[in-house]
DNA sequence: CGGGGAATTGATTGAAATCAAGATAGGTGG
DNA sequence: CCACCTATCTTGATTTCAATCAATTCCCCG
């Protein structure tokens, strides 16, 4: 077990703790060599402390990126969706834990490879700096989600966002999949999982959504939603 | 008044409301002749929504940068206090409102100039780099605090960050001026001023902070505010 | 000395957390 | 193939913390 693993020894709800952590990294001599690694729902690929050797590119799949207080409440503060890099802006140790919520696939970049390419690629180091930029503008945003909204206001949001990124990447935006646990959306939230749930039962109830199996939702009122959002 | 000052028409607590935008801008002729601006308390350095023009360095004061939405709830998302920048690693228009919360005074640097400087600087590159990552670990550090603290941990949280702004700066960690009023303080943390004040008197009657004229605090029980704010 | 924004304090309400059962479903092994 | 087992989710009852509503009080500044 890695030291810096030590504060996750509290949690019931890992299950995978300490058992496959960096499996399916095979190779760091590279950035053009990336590996690919395959990760179950909760599996960890990296968590807060350690030492920051590589950078993950999103294949498949969502990662949650979370910080965890002593106590266990934790907070996640982004999901990493696919086209998403994992890691970047940092030096030293990884400052957040980044766990799987489904199956997911990541390329796994050596840190060192990737600021090289950047100090000689300026258009790389301009999108690294841009995908900062936006993870910075989408943390602001989160804030004021959870800073300000009510339960339902916060619910609204993130289903509005789920929804843009469906439709921004090729899919109907009134039919996704959430591919996370209601603590997953809690955690991001603020919120308690009971009310997650009450919230969308309620949102369900309004004839806003329809939500197959726990985690199939389609949009039936865009509008409502979003006016809910505001 | 500009289009996109529209928002904050329904703010009572604006009164400067369209006066002195942009006073004291006299030249945008390159990032060496840079031009420097004197703010009043809540005087607004623009809002979102304007053109972004200029970035900013803070000298002296504290500017509060802040969305608001629709019906007039305002997150604060960060303070900009002396040495740190306003304005980096947007494109297009300002995505947030940038508002003294005490007399200061800040660099308006052109965004052109900055951005062609740093194009041939891979030092000045690096540095608004590490500017807008400090700026992304911060708000997520907010975020975490926002979305899982009571009110008693956010508060003393934030006066930990004072203490230690004011101790990294070379002052007495012990001895600081809040250099705000406390709906900046609750907008910050997502509280109302009555409990921002509650919440200092709770601290000021645990003996743990002691408040002079509203805005001078002592820590009195360093320890325990580092308790509290967990 | 008086006016007004800001802060404090008190009383009450309310939205979400907590506590507590059940219901559903996904996966495993007999 | 089915039955159990365990995660997860839903729903209900109650509590609690912070918001809201409502006065004062405190200063700062003219």
């Amino acid at each position: 077990m890695l030291g810096a693993t030590t504060v996750h020894d509290a949690f019931p709800y890992n299950p995978h703790q300490g058992l496959s952590r960096n499996s399916g990294v095979r190779k760091r001599d590279g950035f053009e060599h990336a590996t690919i690694r395959r990760l179950r729902a909760k599996e960890y690929i990296f968590c807060e402390g350690d030492p920051r050797t590589q950078v993950f590119y999103v294949e498949q799949g969502v990662v949650a990126l979370s910080k965890v207080l002593g106590d266990g409440r934790r907070q996640v503060i982004d999901f990493a969706y696919p086209g998403d890099y994992i890691g970047l802006g940092l030096h030293g140790e990884y400052i957040f834990d980044a766990q799987a919520t489904c199956a997911a696939k990541v390329k796994c970049i050596p840190a060192t490879a990737l600021e090289e390419a950047a100090a000689s690629d300026p258009d790389l180091a301009l999108t690294l700096y841009k995908a900062v930029s936006a993870e910075l503008a989408t943390a602001r945003n989160l804030l004021v989600c959870v800073g300000q909204g009510t339960a339902m206001e916060r619910i609204a949001a993130f289903l509005v966002r789920l929804s843009d990124r469906a439709a921004s990447s090729g899919r109907n935006g009134s039919a996704f999949s959430l591919m996370m646990r209601r603590s997953d959306i809690g955690d991001l939230l603020g919120l308690t999982i009971e009310t997650v749930s009450r919230t969308l039962t309620k949102l369900r109830s309004m004839g806003v959504i329809e939500i197959v199996n726990s985690t199939e939702v389609h949009v039936l009122d865009e509008v409502k939603l979003e006016q809910l959002s505001a």
